[in-house]
DNA sequence: AAATTTTGAATACATATGTTGACATTTTGG
DNA sequence: CCAAAATGTCAACATATGTATTCAAAATTT
């Protein structure tokens, strides 16, 4: 069997998205979600693979449900 | 401000409710998924915090979508 | 009840996530 | 164009995820 692998730079570009829809920065993302912003950064460019932990906390932050961001993610694979 | 935390259990709970569903053992699901045995263990637990990444390759072994998995623990929140 | 399967648990270890601070680069707005 | 804001990037570090092995305990099966 194959192990497929999730593309990170798909998770990033559409957590990324989210947040600029809503219109703020990674900033003042990463302080709401209190994650580091560099982390963030480095999230939205898929150098780091988030924790469910960690989708949770932007989720919350953005106001949106995790599954959303998931779906999305989903779609974008 | 508020720090939100995702309740490990709650996670693990889920992921073992959705393999048994399948009628697998951890032991096929953690071969399926290509993650080590105890792993899924502690993660079932909620003594580990999974990546998206496991969580998506859990998803794929399972056969079902992640924001399924995802949907089930934010109904249990 | 005995044997087998499944799961829990502990260890030691490798690797990755996540943090803070500093500075460079890019983007945006006046 | 210039200043300010936003993002990228690096380093050093702390902590957690994830690995393999082994054994005990619990659950199934026969």
């Amino acid at each position: 069997m194959y192990n497929p692998t999730l593309d990170s730079r798909i998770v990033g570009r559409v957590i990324a998205d989210f947040r600029k829809r809503k219109g703020i920065s990674q900033e003042v993302l990463s302080g709401f979600a209190d994650i580091g912003r560099t982390h963030l950064s480095a999230i939205e460019r898929g150098e780091r693979k988030p924790t469910l932990e960690t989708l949770y906390r932007i989720s919350v932050a953005l106001d949106v449900n995790m599954s959303e961001i998931v779906s999305e993610i989903e779609r974008a694979i």
